[in-house]
DNA sequence: GTGGGGGTGGAAAGCGCTTTCCGCCTGCGA
DNA sequence: TCGCAGGCGGAAAGCGCTTTCCACCCCCAC
């Protein structure tokens, strides 16, 4: 039998009690050994006692209670909407990237657009006394949703929007905006006068600002909302093509919806870019992959996670605004007008 | 100025005794009624005073002061090679829908396959006392990760894998090998006896049960290992052309790869099917998207994850093992065997 | 030779919560 | 009228750790 029975609590896990006790030292050299934050010396000897009886005994630290008599976690909140939407997927990467190098373990939180879930969620990051939150994707912002944020904030954490969140929080800012104005120039360029845009949801922060870009340029495109998914842009291709057939060109406002755009010009016998283009936005690792390769704008997204994160770990004041870049990428699924009506 | 200057600690939050001062009882009964583990009822006025006080306040509960009281906390980990790959994002996915049915937090760990880290993710895991953890995506197993695992068990918390993993621990087993066999079978009967096999690392426990159950129907593929990524499969295509021109079928051992390898077809001028077929595994979304649509295995990643986790977070003894099928999905990538050469 | 100072180990007081007792009060039966 | 049981609120002892003190020891200077 190993020693498990003899110097493991039954059910559970050592304690640095049992650390100090099999190294014949006191419980705050113990601590001050394996944990101590400077400052205080311990000699050499001891030392070496205490971490091989640490090693041998397979301790680590009950992460809750340091945080507890520290009073303050290891721990950081990512809110995304959906993970397994590769999106959110980018970002949390790159964000999960910084937390390592910080030595603090990440939380992820599926929010699913639902405001509801998201000041839940909120609450119990506050709950965990998260060290910090990111807020990734900006949600419908809403008066609860930002008392949830502030409370959060005032009870120590700190938090961080990717896209706009409101006033005094630390933003990463992917130029939206400029993004949906590449698309329109672009599209514009190639002689394009009729464009249909699918959208997504009217109340996404991130929908609004890539159509308010492209509209800065193209007056009053063809609107069409749906879901921020490959179906929903499926089905608006089919609904816009429907009502406006004369359109030449179409703007997807993701790559998810461009996705479900060349499905339905397909489906439809809509040679695309010959007869119509189609330009999406995120630049996503399938826009190469899809036929023809999408012609969208490039967010790097891993980036932008991880320059959120690190806002929220240094130590720097709040309320820092950090642009990204984003950067047309043309490919072959957008070409000139064509003069067919 | 609101109640914060007045009530709440200046740099802190709130904690029980000041709900319990705030509704003048004690710190037991505010405890009891707004976390009483049932067994004790308080006087339905006192209680309203509490919860009163309690959202007055903005109360909620320190989590690590709970966890350490309770010695129980509400957090389980989940261990990724890769969050940004859809396959994981996808399992993650479901596995979180069931940790929110349960009220508990996740925390991800992105592992990279590297065992180092994989340990040391464990162990932090331990270190939070998360109740349970989903090891997603069998890495190379090795004895020193074994221990690790054990060491977990024993400190108190459950362990369950995808895909095989030693023993005792609960197990979700999607049928790799069964899809490895499905596809070999669907190739044979298209008269395909030319099939090179594009693979990820050798290592990789998934990789070997596709590779196997793909070889007990085809003997001696061509085989080529190289990264489990679409540029890993677009380089291994190349490769494998280059080397064995007469295959008219490629097995990309998951659709990442697959997408790579009709990248590096067009680049090569082969055309699919009609002169090459191609076939994938997992049915990511992108599957259908890819041109031609993708002859794949179905695994339906987000059940796997969520059925995992209910493993985990039941009550029932450890050591089970729940198959999960693999369906194959024909699409446009695989046609006869061409009988050019 | 004695006093003092620097350095190092240990005792103990929390961190915010849960939970076991303990004791009080009420109400009922004898 | 008194006793006792049942019910419910509160005091207090932890949960495992950090960190402030305090005490001690050794060495040096006077």
């Amino acid at each position: 039998m190993p020693r498990t029975s003899s110097t493991r609590a039954p059910g559970g896990a050592v304690t640095l009690q049992q650390v100090a006790t099999a190294a014949g030292v006191s419980l705050a050299t113990a601590s001050r050994v394996l944990h101590g934050s400077g400052g205080r010396k311990v000699a050499e000897a001891l030392a070496e006692r205490v971490t091989t009886a640490a090693t041998e005994l397979r301790y680590v630290a009950h992460a809750p209670a340091q945080s507890l008599a520290r009073s303050r976690s290891t721990v950081v909140g990512v809110l995304v909407h959906d993970i397994a939407d590769p999106y959110f997927a980018a970002i949390a990467a790159g964000a999960m990237d910084v937390a390592r190098e910080y030595d603090l373990m990440v939380l992820v939180a599926n929010t699913f657009r639902d405001p509801g879930l998201e000041r839940d969620y909120l609450a119990r990051l506050r709950a965990q006394r998260a060290r910090a939150v990111l807020l990734a994707g900006s949600a419908f912002v809403g008066e609860p949703f930002a008392e949830e944020v502030a409370a959060f904030a005032e009870s120590g954490g700190r938090v961080a929007a990717i896209g706009a969140h409101g006033t005094g929080i630390d933003t990463v800012e992917p130029d939206q905006y400029g993004g949906g104005r590449l698309i329109a120039e672009h599209l514009v360029g190639l002689g394009h006068r009729e464009i249909g845009v699918i959208t997504g949801p009217a109340g996404l922060a991130t929908v609004a600002q890539r159509l308010a870009g492209f509209t800065s340029v193209v007056a009053a495109p063809r609107l069409v909302h749906a879901d921020f998914t490959r179906e929903g842009g499926r089905a608006a291709t089919h609904e816009l093509l429907g009502r406006h057939p004369e359109v030449t060109a179409v703007f997807a406002l993701n790559d998810l919806m461009a996705a479900g755009a060349l499905a339905a010009l397909r489906e439809l016998g809509r040679p695309v870019p010959e007869q119509v283009s189609v330009a999406g936005f995120d630049d996503l690792p399938v826009a190469t992959d899809l036929t023809p390769a999408l012609t969208t704008v490039r967010l790097q997204l891993a980036d932008i996670g991880a320059r959120a994160m690190r806002l929220l770990l240094d130590d720097e004041p709040g309320g820092r605004l950090v642009p990204a870049p984003a950067e047309l990428v043309v490919r072959d699924s957008t070409g000139q007008a064509s003069r067919l009506h």
